[in-house]
DNA sequence: AACTATTTATAAGA
DNA sequence: TTCTTATAAATAGTT
């Protein structure tokens, strides 16, 4: 628009077309925030220029995305929502599903009883019943299991007391007596026989106030996620 | 920029406001297209003006979305992503939270039990326990309610018996007896001594199968959400 | 929506 | 990229 006119079409020539991209994307940009200010309104600009650098206005009264968002709800048209509104249709679903898990929880725990019959009262008696034994007949598996393993380990044990009894009985007859090496490694006489009172201290140590041990009460952290 | 020069500061009449807008939008575009084709790139532009409305250009080798979405791509950060993200988490939270839920369930109903040491079943034995009698109590506190309003009722029913059988003393003077009106209404006699055996088929209808009444198993269901 | 005096943008050259 | 400058284009104020 100077120094001679010009056709609008593709400049041929690679630098004047880069030159020429660089001026009137100045040139848009300036008149783009001119209109911001003088009619108050918002624009955004993103250009991508031929060698793919990609450049943007916006009005500093906005944002990107807040204009984009408008310009998708007032053409209706979603760009990318359809995947948005799938996982807040999931979340919600999700948080549904807890409330129930929760309200299940406490009901068997004897709390919030009053959304329950008396009929259903009974099953959940029945139902907690029939847990309670389970639980039980479990708990007397695992200490069944574990006598069973201190059988062995005694046995074991006494194998072992035999053994050193009868090695020192072999021993009274030779003259180093008294200087027998007891084991090697450290470990002393008492150890090796292991008590079983001892045995049952070292049961697994359990995670004592809660059931799954999954890091904090999911009933109480549930709040922060409302 | 013609007949006097002006400053850019937002125009304040509300008349010359709108015009200026049109004008130098329809110059902003032409200015975009000229660029566009001059120097083949590829411009989106979203304007909203001061009275909400909204125009576009885009340049007709691409679509606003691809625009949007590549520069997205370019600056990495994605407008979206944040608040996407954000769900993203509290999805896998609840996920978690739910997962948690589950077991506890499963433990209370005495499944699941191979994570829980001695000492933890003790625990959940105890804790099981006491909820069944809580659980039991509520039940006997919910009879007894039952039983005293069965009570009342029969009171009133007998009080209504009582006084029909005096009005028929009455009325077995009364020349006109066997005529007797007997109560106006459909209602038969029989129905109004309301036995408490046919009252207590219709104590509450209870939804039979599960504890809490909201619809599916959430253990069932949930494998969909997974 | 059209006109036009004037400002602004910018093509080409440095 | 930036500056210069002749000239094309845009547009503010007016009709």
């Amino acid at each position: 628009m100077a120094r001679g006119k010009i056709q609008i079409k593709r400049i041929e020539n690679q630098t004047n077309r880069q030159v020429t991209y660089s001026k009137r994307r100045n040139g848009l940009f300036k008149k783009a925030h001119e209109l911001t200010v003088l009619c108050d309104a918002k624009v955004s600009i993103i250009m991508l220029s031929s060698t793919h650098k990609l450049h943007e206005y916006i009005s500093p009264s906005t944002t990107t995305k807040q204009l984009v968002d408008q310009y998708q709800k007032a053409l209706g048209v979603d760009l990318w929502n359809s995947h948005y509104e799938k996982m807040q249709e999931q979340l919600k679903k999700l948080k549904d599903v807890n409330r129930n898990l929760r309200r299940e929880i406490r009901q068997r725990m004897g709390e919030s009883l009053n959304d329950l019959s008396y009929d259903g009262l009974g099953i959940l008696i029945e139902e907690v019943d029939n847990s309670l034994r389970s639980i039980r007949e479990r708990k007397f598996k695992v200490i069944g299991n574990q006598i069973e393993t201190h059988k062995k380990k005694l046995r074991n044990v006494e194998e072992i007391h035999r053994n050193l009894l009868l090695e020192m009985d072999d021993r009274q007859e030779d003259p180093h007596y008294g200087l027998v090496d007891n084991g090697g490694g450290g470990g002393d006489y008492n150890s090796l026989l292991g008590f079983p009172r001892v045995l049952a201290l070292r049961l697994q140590p359990t995670h004592p106030n809660h059931l799954h041990s999954g890091g904090g009460s999911d009933l109480t952290t549930f709040a922060l996620l409302e």
